[in-house]
DNA sequence: TAGTGGTCTAGACCACTAG
DNA sequence: TAGTGGTCTAGACCACTAG
């Protein structure tokens, strides 16, 4: 067994504390000076220990005020999603249905805080894995003048690319919502699935760094190629 | 607009590099002294910039040898699974349905990594939303002597405090697998769902640091009762 | 005003790499 | 042997907090 860099330890004996109860919810930690006397080492040693704690979510800090424990995180993952790949698959296609300019249903002025007299871009693509439907999937974006929305790029890209288009791609945020569900006929009979069969369906928002909505939609899912795996967790130091 | 700290200008300055393409897939990164004298600043704040990169996969880095670029990193998604609150609804109850130690299937010969002739403990639970079905869950731990797994504790505790018995619950690895399936017959039944009908299966492994299995299972689950969100992202700095 | 976390510097020693 | 990233120190200035 390797002996852990000195910040390292002190992050895990800090988790421990949390873990165990010793640090509560909202509980202040001593300061990092205070640490550092303890654990004779540097200030700057404390706060690497800190900082990793802090993107484990083990703990917050507020500037003037001190660090202080959260409750212990558990259950989280990290995952992988691109419609482009829903099952690492090769044989895997999307082919583009349509681009309309439409006027938004109340669900989009709401969910893509768009103006009721603005325009929206509406994107439909199916995917297919060796020829068959296995998802429909129905994108949204904001009618802006200027942005370059070319048929080519929509048939090869993945969603999140074309939004690239906008803003710069790492400064887009994603969100993510999975949830089963029974899909409109229409979409049922593209999909060759019965009327009122279950499907799995993704949300995706995409948002620019101002929370602003640059993007959104579903994407609806045959349930018998819908697979998530979680990825191996990165040891943050 | 909020002047950014130095590190993380550094930091988009270099993703954004990376996502142009100016450092391609395993290429050298200039070292952290070069970088320094480039930006103006001392090789600690580079170091900072750069560990910003590799928590969020943009770069790694080789002692002795330098930094390298990655793929930039897209389509990923930090969310949140917990047997015990599967829809946010305090109306959620689990049930114990039995306890039993068997002999190892080869699936879990393979999965768990035991001794054929080695034992299995197996914990079966129904999970209800208003005393209606909508999972079970099915988890199986490696019987060790010494394992102590009293029944009002699996009645009430998540899966994965029962392994805190084991190891320190913030050394366990969790792995998430989530697809669309059909479940056995009495699965289904004990579900109310008819034979042959999709539900949605969340496969859990649970691992030490040492990457040895301390415990795996799958959770079938009404397609109606399917929910996951996607947490905000943190930004690691 | 004393204390806090956020940021940054200059300098040091280390193990490792690759010629 | 020169260069690399990993680690750690002592010291500094800052904006902010809370009495």
């Amino acid at each position: 067994m390797i002996e852990q860099p000195i910040h390292i330890q002190i992050a895990n004996d800090i988790k421990q504390q949390i873990e165990l109860g010793i640090y509560k919810k909202d509980s202040l930690l001593p300061s990092e000076n205070t640490l550092g006397n303890q654990y004779h080492v540097s200030r700057v040693t404390v706060q690497k220990a800190l900082r990793i704690l802090n993107n484990e979510d083990y703990i917050y800090s507020i500037p003037g005020k001190g660090s202080f424990a959260k409750e212990a995180p558990t259950d989280k993952y990290i995952l992988k999603f691109s419609e482009l790949n829903l099952l690492d698959n090769r044989q895997q296609k999307q082919k583009l249905i349509g681009v309309d300019i439409v006027s938004p249903t109340p669900e989009l002025i709401y969910t893509l805080h768009v103006h009721p007299q603005k325009k929206v871009i509406h994107i439909k693509r199916l995917i297919t894995i060796n020829e068959f439907p296995v998802a429909y999937d129905s994108k949204y974006i904001p009618y802006y003048s200027g942005v370059p929305i070319v048929e080519v790029e929509i048939n090869y890209s993945a969603f999140p690319n074309l939004l690239s288009n906008i803003v710069s791609p790492y400064e887009i945020k994603r969100e993510l919502n999975i949830y089963g569900s029974t899909a409109d006929d229409n979409i049922n009979e593209i999909l060759m699935l019965e009327n009122g069969a279950p499907c799995v369906v993704v949300e995706q928002m995409f948002l620019d760094t101002e929370n602003t909505p640059i993007g959104w939609g579903r994407l609806y899912l045959n349930i018998n190629y819908f697979k998530v795996e979680s990825l191996p967790k990165k040891i943050m130091n």
